[in-house]
DNA sequence: CAAATGATTGTTGCG
DNA sequence: CGCAACAATCATTTG
């Protein structure tokens, strides 16, 4: 259904970082996301799996069994990935009564 | 209001 | 010290 895959995700992963907007004060970043956290765990069985594999490797098998897993497997990590984003909510709300509150401009 | 874009997050390993 | 594929995200920004 649904799944408008909307987002044009493009390949490249930074164009050209930088704040959207204005500076902000407390840069309130976001959370982990789900894969962060599965590298987490991942990472050790990975790495046991492929002592020798580097980062390369390791990569691309981490991507690939990521996706392997069963929507039950990432359940721990996206579950994770939205307490991180609650996390971030509460920067975020940092962020807005620091020094955001603004209309016009002051800063 | 809707769409998109950007910024961010973490892993390893090396020059 | 930063980057490299890998994946998600998702809040903010703009139109």
């Amino acid at each position: 259904m649904p799944k408008t895959k909307s987002t044009t995700r493009v390949s490249k992963r930074d164009g050209g970082r930088k704040r959207r907007a204005k500076k902000d004060p407390n840069a309130p970043k976001r959370g982990l996301s789900a894969y962060m956290f599965f590298s987490q765990d991942a990472r050790e069985g990975v790495k046991l799996a492929n002592p020798d594999a580097t980062f390369g490797q390791l990569g691309k098998i981490l991507g690939e069994k990521w996706k392997g897993m069963s929507a039950s497997e990432r359940s721990p990590y996206e579950k994770k990935a939205e307490l991180d984003k609650q996390r971030y909510e509460r920067e975020k709300e940092a962020y807005n009564a620091s020094g955001a509150g603004d209309s016009s401009d002051a800063e």
